[in-house]
DNA sequence: AGCACGCCGACT
DNA sequence: GTCGGCGTGCTC
């Protein structure tokens, strides 16, 4: 006997375990674990994983496997031992890691559907509705109303049956070529019976006459100025066929990308390449911080790291955060290593990035870049793991599995017995305490290529400029210097972190400032639309002409937005050109690409977005750079707003004269004096790691202490409140004295799309049951998770902790 | 997640 | 006495 041991689609507690399958005969050479299954579950039928094949079940009577959904194991062992770990870890279903652990395109659709096994019988309300048809889908049925009592009834008379289908959404791309179906001589022959009124159809067969291979439909139509219909005739007439060939949807097919060769190393350079060399060696799974400063080069030590591991015939995976996947990122990967790079990031349809996943499986490529869940790529024999920019917060996901994919990349290490780089021009204070401590490996690389200094940084005082009557949002000295780089044909970069217009709108009469209602959250003003959107929910509503609570005319615009700097630029140096990047200029597929294109090409002398331009740019003509308001950032309820404050200082100020003309940073706020905005100005990491250390020792943060945030959300605020309190006592019983329970407290944003939030935090040296515990809370609190929209988010060493 | 089973109230 | 409300528990 053959069973399969088997993980069904079917997130929740009481199904978070295998289920035994009959492996039938016609499969018995078949299923592997690994792969994806089709099984009844219960009355239906659901996808699931195979994790093991065994040779017997204590289990009674087990069904059969329905069929398979692959015919090699999509996950390799080693990823289903991985993503039971991360499932432990993370307290997550281990259907969800496994299902986070592929692109997206692999999930399981499901349709169901009802087909009549008679035609007579049936009651007249069954009837009509299928009008004739003998299967209709179950939507339809319940769209027109279907009585499902009835439909029961006649399941249980055995006149009609309900169907589960479960498909896979892959699609393969193909590409239509259309060739003749007859010999050439043949055609010529054929070209008499056409009728001589087809004028078009006789142009095609004398095309094929002359051209007998294949060609694309595409080429043909363009050719020759067809029609597809004209075609469909030939191939009815069975003069021509379609051949459709499975082609990979290839999202850089039309670039072309110079290659290059090594560059030769700087000092620093060879210094902390020499140890990541050694340990690809000898294979050891040892962990690298590499520290250097931004234009420091780093880029070129993965480049050569990667190559080391290729020629040990070998595999690589390369981290960079989902913002800095740049184009420019992915051009010195194409360009050194070609056809043998896979690209994974969330701007590819998923039909692309199934391709992509694709080679990796096929073991095609020897190197994939990618965003966090790369980590997960299916290389069966890997050389290096490179986390670019460590620090970034989007390596940790923020949802269920919340993984960060650094632990992952150390656990898969581990396995490969390969080195993980960590880079960063401001690493992580963890990381950097690690590495410290000697668990990390520190390589240093403190100087910049080419002997370029760091920009100089200056700090406006904006309350001075207040003091002097300057009450727009540039000082004079930003001002002045943007108007000289226009004037030399140098390029800007200017970076506020909030979209939008006005940052809130407020009746002045009585001061009713204009909220989502059901978020709490101030609304925001978009001029483009005249609307006030809600950035936490989809909620927006056209601007209001009058105060809502006192219906006043007088509102007021509080605030800055991208879109209000914009504007204010633009009257203030009427001469600008101005490209605007943030969310709501991005969203479309491509158009971050196409947005810096442009700036590339010098189409404008000013950039002005949000975070995401802080990140990877390296355009050789930015001279200037300058952040509008730094202390949005600084003050946010978050234990890391300093050192984010700090990062941010650090990655912004590293655009600015990257190549040969010198830059400069000017760097605005209302605090300056804030440690983080002066070290970061004076670029001292190390000052700045050992004052915010100082801080987080005191405090009882991370690197010093452990946090677990639990996150309780339910429509009645009492409800919240009160889960959150029972949970904070239930850990306080069950934790060691040593840790610290905190809250509850409302969340930060207390309510969001009509949920109140609550939130309780650990802090913790060790606390080896801490998982036992939370899966103990979540099964204690299932029934109401269930029904009563109820849920608790557990998140362990969180990043943000809105 | 579905879906059946099962135990209480208002109806032909 | 029966139909149907939804609370409870199972799915190999």
């Amino acid at each position: 006997m053959r069973v399969a041991k088997v993980i069904v689609d079917v997130p929740t507690n009481q199904t978070n375990h295998t289920f035994d399958y009959l492996i039938p005969e016609k499969l018995e050479n078949l299923v592997q674990a690994g792969m994806r299954v089709t099984v009844p579950f219960g009355p239906r039928k659901v996808m699931g994983f195979v994790l093991d094949v065994v040779s017997e079940s204590d289990y009674g009577k087990l069904k059969p496997i329905e069929d398979v959904m692959d015919i090699t194991p999509i996950l390799t062992g080693e990823l289903l031992q991985l993503g039971k770990w991360v499932s432990d870890q993370t307290v997550s279903f281990y259907i969800q890691t496994f299902q986070a652990m592929l692109p997206q395109i692999l999930k399981a659709k499901y349709k169901k559907e009802i087909e009549a096994l008679t035609e007579e019988e049936l009651p007249d309300a069954l009837q009509t509705l299928f009008a004739g048809r003998a299967v209709m889908d179950y939507e339809e049925f319940v769209e027109r109303n279907g009585d499902y009592n009835l439909l029961l009834k006649e399941v249980r008379n055995g006149h009609v049956q309900i169907n589960y289908l479960v498909k896979s959404k892959e699609t393969k791309k193909t590409i239509r070529f259309i060739a003749p179906n007859k010999e050439p001589y043949l055609l010529v022959e054929a070209l008499e019976d056409i009728d001589p009124r087809a004028k078009k159809q006789r142009q095609i067969i004398e095309y094929f006459i002359g051209n007998p291979d294949p060609i694309e439909q595409k080429k043909l139509l363009a050719v020759l100025s067809t029609t597809t219909a004209t075609i469909n005739q030939l191939v009815e007439k069975k003069m021509l066929k379609k051949i459709d060939q499975n082609v990979y949807r290839d999202p850089y097919e039309d670039e072309t990308f110079k290659r290059t060769t090594p560059l030769p190393l700087s000092l620093q350079q060879k210094k902390a390449i020499e140890p990541i060399w050694q340990a690809i060696e000898a294979d050891q799974d040892q962990t690298f911080l590499l520290h250097g400063v931004t234009g420091s080069g780093k880029t070129e030590v993965y480049l050569q790291a990667i190559d080391k591991v290729l020629q040990k015939g070998k595999e690589a995976i390369v981290l960079v955060p989902e913002i800095s996947l740049t184009p420019q990122m992915v051009n010195r990967f194409k360009g050194r290593f070609g056809s043998e790079v896979a690209v994974l990031h969330s701007a590819l349809s998923p039909g692309e990035k199934y391709d992509e996943w694709t080679k990796i499986h096929k073991q095609e490529v020897k190197v994939v870049v990618g965003a966090r869940s790369a980590i997960f790529a299916p290389f069966e024999n890997i050389g290096i793991i490179i986390i670019d920019e460590e620090h970034e917060t989007s390596y940790k996901q923020d949802e269920q599995p919340r993984y960060h994919a650094r632990e992952v990349a150390k656990k898969r290490a581990s396995y490969h017995h390969c080195p993980v780089i960590l880079g960063s021009a401001t690493p992580m204070l963890e990381s950097y305490a690690r590495a410290k401590k000697g668990v990390y490996h520190l390589l240093e690389m403190p100087d910049r290529m080419n002997e370029a200094a760091m920009p100089p940084v200056e700090i406006v005082d904006m309350r001075d400029e207040l003091h002097a009557g300057n009450r727009t949002m540039f000082s004079r000295n930003l001002l002045e210097s943007v108007q000289e780089r226009i004037s030399k044909n140098q390029q800007v970069v200017l970076l506020l972190n909030r979209r939008g217009h006005s940052t809130f709108v407020m009746c002045r009469d009585c001061g009713e400032v204009m909220k989502c209602p059901h978020c709490d959250i101030a609304l925001t003003y978009h001029k483009s639309s005249h609307q006030l959107k809600c950035h936490y929910c989809d909620y927006k509503i056209p601007m209001v002409k009058q105060c809502t609570s006192c219906a006043s005319k007088s509102i007021r615009y509080f605030g800055t937005g991208t879109q209000k700097v914009e504007e204010a630029l633009r009257e203030h140096i009427p001469e600008a050109s101005i490209i605007r990047m943030d969310v709501d200029t991005t969203r479309r597929k491509g158009s971050h690409k196409k947005l810096l294109e442009r700036f590339g090409n010098g189409e404008a002398n000013i950039l002005l977005g949000t975070q995401m331009i802080a990140k990877g740019l390296d355009f050789e003509n930015v001279t200037l750079v300058g952040v509008l308001a730094v202390d949005t950032m600084l003050h946010l309820p978050d234990f890391r707003s300093s050192e984010k404050t700090f990062q941010l200082l650090t990655q912004v100020s590293g655009r600015a004269g990257r190549h040969k003309l010198p830059g400069e940073v000017i760097v605005q706020t209302y605090t300056p004096e804030h440690y983080s905005v002066q070290l970061a100005s004076q670029y001292d990491y190390e000052q700045f790691y050992l004052q915010e250390m100082e801080m987080r020792r005191s405090f009882h943060y991370p690197p010093y202490y452990y946090l677990t945030l639990f996150t309780v959300s339910h429509p009645n605020q009492f409800k919240a409140q009160e889960v959150t309190k029972t949970i904070s006592k239930l850990l306080y019983k069950h934790l060691s004295d040593r840790a610290t329970i905190l809250g509850p407290t409302p969340s930060p944003m207390v309510r969001i799309n009509n949920r109140y939030r609550y939130q309780c935090m650990v802090k913790y040296k060790d606390e080896p049951n801490q998982r036992e515990i939370v899966r103990k809370i979540q099964d204690h609190y299932k029934d109401e998770i269930h029904r009563n929209d109820l849920t608790i988010q557990v998140d362990f060493e969180p990043y943000s902790l809105m």
